[in-house]
DNA sequence: ACATTCCATGCAAGCGCTTGCACAAATCGA
DNA sequence: TCGATTTGTGCAAGCGCTTGCATGGAATGT
């Protein structure tokens, strides 16, 4: 039994039109003949098919979003976000993981070619052009990542709170600190590197030079083995995140040092892991599904030809435990980003 | 300028049906034309409209996964692993949360009606009659889920794991354990309860009431006060995943009960607080990405026509850290899920 | 009673692509 | 040299839906 339009109508007794208009709300239909198109679509189980919606020139209720393609929770959370809003907005989602050895910019287009709108988020492989093309064509935006003209923008704050993270540190007696991570430019990253400069300018302290690596697990390990090895000269890291923060953290402990007896050590993004750790991870949460559900709200807006700020930057909060050695204490929190 | 396929033909001088075939790589193109073709299509930078595709009958390299609406990364993992193996396969992922509270029948064939293939994943609130339907119109896998007949399942191993989990720890002394989690039933954690409860009955020893609570952060809090201000009556616990038991050692910790020294807990899945964890969470770990990575595997190969195993079994491995009280050390390891 | 307006619906074109079939040109065997 | 194949392209229908415009009937005004 085909379950399409027409099925639909001649069970209504009706044309197509009218059962396409009465299923989209016109209010040109009567009352009790959208009734009868509502029955026999109920009973036949019709749901239009997106394809042909779209290709006919209707939006068809569905977002694409853009993510580089990497493991860890952030950019899950940022998917589930973006999926959430989607969601209770009634429009689904096609996620494209941007696996930058593969062809991008076919594997955008196709995206683009069966959605309404598109998020671009983080350093996902998409160029700067290909964003822009795409840009012309339907409602985009970005998330974390360098604003394109035109283009609406949402950032989590990270300067301030960088800067305020750091003079804790400072505050709480630290004098050799360094930043861990890879700084690139327009990055979230490097936002948060000014902020750490920055703090540490305005206490006259210099900054030692920046380590520089992949923020992830396995980098954190070997870096603890070679500080260590090296005779740790700093008493303070302000991990660019808590991957490496974590496990930084748990490897200089298996090697022997106090933290934050001897090191303090701050991550960013208050991953789930950071508040099972002893001592726990003093952080930054980021409202990271917070983010995605922005993502996802703004799309909707531009589809509705509503208009959306340029850019749009969602507070972060510092999460205190113990890790950054400043002694006070908040309870365990389950709140806050799974990130 | 209009980026469709008349633009190709025309400035590859050639009508739309040779750029339509020359481009899905028909035998019958000439190497020439087909060469004029690709060349036409690089310059407008054209991409077929998936849509257009779709309504005209052929597929249009898309897949959809259908999770619950879960937070944590289980799922995620799963939906990256799911992912990554569509993308190596030139495909693109629908994804779609199946949020029980809003109407999945609908959502789903909006889902449905964009892509080649479902995969239905673990307890997602599409019903059984809802993937049957589906299945009827397009190749249908489901994930850690009650098998459907003629719908090809995947699982990962549960039981015998479990029973080889339950029979660590009773070597191990632990005479008085319970089971926690939520036993529903055709889940995963059903049978890891049965694997429970057969190594109990091996050993012949009794099982204590199970402890039915929802598998998350708080309820293991809460548990673990409980438990102690019932006097703790168990000696060992056998968590139905891992975020319940870490967060129940954690807790029991903060009360002050030694873990693994009073107390042993074992957990399910191997997701990354398990290794940081003091001690570290013994566990199961599940190849949670390769079960989707099978997924999208399997919807690819029955695209194509051929046929796949209507149930595949996929090994768990036990991760033995120091939560369970054997003793014994294994040596800190990135690898593995993070789940 | 008739012209006018409004309302609810139908008609038909067209969105961009694929593909069965027809067809012209090139190749072949005898 | 000529019909029979083979090879490479084009024609045109059709996928399921939306929507501008036309249409017929009911309601309204005079």
């Amino acid at each position: 039994m085909a379950r399409n339009i027409y099925a639909v109508a001649e069970m209504a007794g009706v044309s197509t039109s009218t059962v396409s208009r009465a299923l989209r709300g016109d209010p040109r239909i009567r009352q009790a003949t959208r009734e009868r198109v509502e029955e026999a679509a109920a009973a036949l189980h019709y749901v239009p098919q997106a394809a042909a919606q779209k290709l006919a020139g209707s939006p068809v209720r569905a977002l694409g979003v853009v993510l580089p393609h990497i493991e860890g929770t952030y950019y899950a959370e940022l998917a589930v976000g973006f999926e959430t809003r989607a969601s209770e907005l009634d429009t689904s989602v096609l996620l494209l993981l941007a696996n930058p050895k593969s062809d991008q910019s076919a594997a955008v287009q196709r995206l683009v070619s069966q959605v309404d709108g598109v998020a671009f988020m983080a350093m996902s492989a998409a160029t700067d052009e290909l964003i822009a093309r795409v840009a012309q064509r339907m409602p985009v935006v970005t998330v974390a990542r360098t604003q394109l003209p035109g283009v609406p923008a949402i950032y989590a704050e990270s300067r301030d709170s960088a800067d305020e993270l750091t003079s804790h540190l400072i505050a709480a007696g630290r004098t050799r600190l360094a930043f861990v991570g890879q700084v690139d430019p327009g990055s979230d990253i490097e936002a948060r590197y000014q902020g750490f400069t920055r703090a540490l300018d305005r206490a006259g302290l210099p900054a030692a030079p920046t380590i520089s690596v992949a923020m992830d697990e396995v980098q954190g390990r070997k870096l603890a083995g070679e500080l260590v090895a090296q005779g740790l000269e700093n008493d303070g890291f302000v991990c660019g995140n808590d991957e490496i923060a974590v496990a930084l953290v748990h490897e200089l402990q298996d090697l022997g040092v106090d933290v934050p007896g001897e090191v303090s050590v701050v991550g960013w993004d208050d991953i789930r892991v950071s508040r099972y750790l002893r001592p726990g991870l003093t952080t930054v949460s980021q409202p990271v599904s917070q983010l995605g559900a922005l993502a996802a709200g703004h799309l909707h807006r531009l589809m509705a030809g509503e208009r959306v700020d340029e850019r749009v930057v969602l507070p972060t909060t510092i999460v205190h435990r113990q890790s950054c050695g400043c002694g006070a204490q908040q309870p365990f929190t389950t709140q806050g980003g799974e990130s």
